[in-house]
RNA sequence: GGAGAGGUGGCAGAGUGGUUGAAUGCGGCGGUCUCGAAAACCGUUAGGCGGGUUUCCCCCGUCUCGAGGGUUCGAAUCCCUCCCUCUCCGCCA
């Protein structure tokens, strides 16, 4: 959420950024209703102040039996009362408006992200391996995984809907593998690490940025609850409305969850395997940092997300996302994208982004340094994946896949699978 | 699911209609003392919004005692609804 004084101040900076950023905005209802919104506050408050004046004094006039000096005051306060009720109801009218537009307008980008209309804008920064030259046509992951028996999307469909997948045997000790894999590394990094609930509530997911303008990808229960779209919500909602010491900072988190997601706006993309589903294995990192040093922790905190990569052998190039390519929360996002052979492309797998403080001032996170500032002050948030599992099994299957259809398991997962160098296919 | 108790400032814990944004204790911060520290003593210590002043210093007003509504001139205090926590019983991985 921005804030509505930053907004007011700096109508032009906003609205250009909106601009660049392809969101709506309409500076001149904006600046219109934070004008009347002040003017009624204004207004109400100045009745509130000769309100609670006058009731102060039929306390004393009780106390000194003044009755009829007391009824004409309680008499004042009814009158005041029924101005009071007429302006707050504008007044909360408003509110709810300038409230909407706020908590609806997607984060302003940083400076140093390219401006640009679509992914076809991004950026890219660098790269790391080389994609491998197979000699034989390698086979896409919804092939060889049914092949070797160790995924199977009819079986998803059969026990829930399309969209989902199962995964059996070492397949599904492979995903294992990747999870702990993943965790160990990054808690060998600094991330601590926490297991959070799959479900969440609204607060939570406004907290994020999630609600209340993207109920739609979301999974929700009838009590109310929804189930978690990424493990970031939950990550980052444990301090909400808490103050932390600046000495705490920054704090490294990491998590792994299953992600739920609608996927109610890409029906048709990436139908064919487990590229797109609703239900996928994440383990998220996400970082509370002091505003001056955020975007070293973004730079640090793509390096471990690449780390993973690189440890597997998998080449990948890095992105920053341009202005309209970027997600709502995010003043910057760089997106890891892994080689895929089936896609004869780079496919992403990890997005790292900070929010600074965008999610904070909507979850008050914030921070106190008594040495340095008085008060508190927003923290800055940042989110990353580090991995997505799903699509990094998919990368390991058809990056090391074998003539004879079998799949070496790079080396640092061999000690998670038993000391296992192949995966054989399952008759 | 049934019965009961309760939700107050960083924490603990008073407060059952009037100058209480809230006693007291602990913790934190500043100071006195000390070579330094501890102890002791003194002071200080919530947040949101709006305005003033103006630049980070303070001043004024207002709202906030789980959330929302109601009664009243006035509610942390009374009433209603909801949420949450705890205890006992039931059920259960």
């Amino acid at each position: 959420m921005l804030d509505a004084k930053f907004v007011r101040d700096n109508l032009d900076v906003v609205a250009q950024a909106m601009a660049d950023r392809g969101a709506e905005w309409d500076s001149g209802a904006f600046e219109k209703l934070d004008l009347r919104r002040r003017e009624l506050i204004g207004e109400v408050e100045v009745r509130q102040a000769r309100r609670n004046e006058a009731s102060k004094a039929i306390g004393a006039l009780m106390k000194e039996g003044k009755r009829e000096e007391a009824e004409a005051a309680k008499e004042e306060v009814r009158l005041i009362n029924e101005e009071v009720t007429a302006l707050d109801a504008e007044r909360e009218s408003i509110d709810e408006q300038v409230r909407e537009i706020l908590v609806t307008s997607p984060n302003l980008p940083h400076e140093s992200v390219p401006v640009g209309a679509d992914e076809n804008d991004n950026v890219e920064i660098r790269r790391w391996g080389t994609p491998r030259e197979f000699e034989f046509e390698p086979v896409a992951h919804w092939d060889l995984g049914p092949q070797m028996g160790i995924i199977d999307f009819e079986t998803g469909v059969k026990l829930a809907k399309s969209r989902f997948v199962v995964l059996g045997r070492d397949g599904a000790r492979l995903n294992r593998a990747l999870i702990n894999f993943m965790l160990d590394t990054h808690g060998s990094r600094g991330y601590t690490e926490w297991a959070v609930p799959a479900l969440a509530n609204s607060e939570t997911l406004f907290g994020t940025g999630q609600l209340p303008k993207f109920e739609d990808d979301l999974f929700k229960t009838d009590e109310g609850l929804y189930l978690i779209p990424t493990a970031e919500v939950q990550l980052t909602n444990l301090h909400r409305d808490e103050v932390l010491e600046g000495d705490t900072l920054p704090r490294h988190y990491c998590a792994y969850t299953p992600c739920f997601r609608e996927e109610a706006g890409s029906a048709g993309r990436d139908t064919r395997g487990m590229i797109r589903v609703h239900q996928f294995d994440k383990v998220e990192m996400v970082k509370f940092s002091e505003p001056e040093s955020s975007f070293d922790e973004l730079e640090g905190m793509t390096a471990d997300a690449e780390n993973i990569l690189q440890l597997l052998g998998l080449p990948y190039r890095t992105i920053v996302l341009c202005t309209g390519d970027m997600g709502f929360g995010a003043a910057k996002t760089y997106d890891i994208e892994v080689w895929l052979p089936s896609y004869e492309n780079y496919k992403e797998i990890s997005s790292c982004s900070n929010c600074m403080d965008f999610q904070a001032r909507r979850a008050s996170i914030k921070y106190r340094d008594p040495g340095t500032f008085k008060g508190s002050r927003l923290v800055h948030t940042l989110n990353g994946s580090g991995l997505a599992v799903g699509r990094c099994l998919v990368a390991v299957l058809e990056n090391y896949q074998q003539t004879d259809g079998s799949v070496v398991i790079p080396e640092v997962l061999r000690p998670y699978m038993g000391g296992q160098e192949v995966i054989q296919p399952v008759g």
